[in-house]
DNA sequence: GCGAATCGTAACATACGGTGTTACATGAAA
DNA sequence: TTTCATGTAACACCGTATGTTACGATTCGC
């Protein structure tokens, strides 16, 4: 199955965002996702029209977080891209007059709706803070491993 | 995204030959679920090396399931597909070696693995004698409601 | 043995969605 | 006004699930 990177982009486009005082282009984000600037501001717009970040146009332009770090959460984030749905399967309607077919979907959709239930309740408890918070430990922890190896910090 | 639906056609197929007591041919079992043969076989054949159904080439040939209802789980069928993966959202790794990149692949990775472990120990609790249950039961429901309603049973 | 029926599988076609790219209009600041 | 940036449409590209055709291999009934 093909899968849906955008949570993973805009996580990691808004972690660099967090990281800089000014607001960032999507330019600039294109360059740290390894992608391109539509595609950055397309997936962004999603977030824009949730209300959890802001562009503004024009000179000195970008995009900036409009929430506080502690307050968005990966679910927020999920529900924001209003991807369709967070699994690869899925059952087919082919017969939905088929009791056979019904059987089927109930026992499949009840599944699956626990899963995703509890993976929307993980996902609301990690917040954009808590990513912030351990990407720094990572930075603090190369950082000491590269002094001690002679590497740049 | 677009979903694998293989799961939901083997347990739709399953089903029906579950009612049947002669093996059932790829062109019945595609009438069944309004698909190919060949699709049929395809997809089939990932249960046969699975060893959860056998198939008899020839006249009077066809499907037939190898194992006992109650052994055979949505997991057992599930890890027989070889999906490559439940979710349709997953990290790119376009950049393995950005600090940022390796954060938000750590939070992701855990918190589908989580869902993923729920998933697959629910898919394991589920028996297709427990949906041939259910078929037996919504069956009985509308023979019911038929015999009321002067329609067929 | 012969022919019909069936599986096994390769090869190709089709549909669809995520992603990448170009182009251009809109808006804001120097 | 010029420049920079977003907003968005339009299209190309690619990978995957699915559908289709074709043909070889195997088994049963005659």
């Amino acid at each position: 199955m093909k899968r849906d990177s955008r949570l993973s982009s805009v996580l990691h486009a808004l972690l660099h965002m967090a990281q800089s005082d000014a607001p960032m282009t999507s330019g600039a984000l294109a360059r740290c996702l390894a992608t391109n600037p539509v595609v950055v501001r397309r997936t962004m717009g999603f977030l824009r029209r949730a209300g959890l970040v802001a562009s503004d146009r024009g000179q000195a332009g970008g995009w900036r977080i409009a929430r506080d770090l502690s307050t968005i959460t990966l679910r927020d984030l999920h529900l924001a891209l209003e991807e369709p749905g967070i699994f690869a399967i899925g059952h087919r309607n082919a017969a939905p007059d088929c009791l056979v077919e019904q059987a089927v979907n109930a026992a499949l959709d009840a599944t699956l709706a626990e899963a995703e239930a509890l993976l929307l309740r993980r996902m609301g408890e990690v917040t954009l803070a808590d990513l912030a918070e351990d990407f720094a430990r990572r930075h603090a922890s190369r950082s000491a491993h590269d002094k001690e190896t002679g590497h740049d910090a």
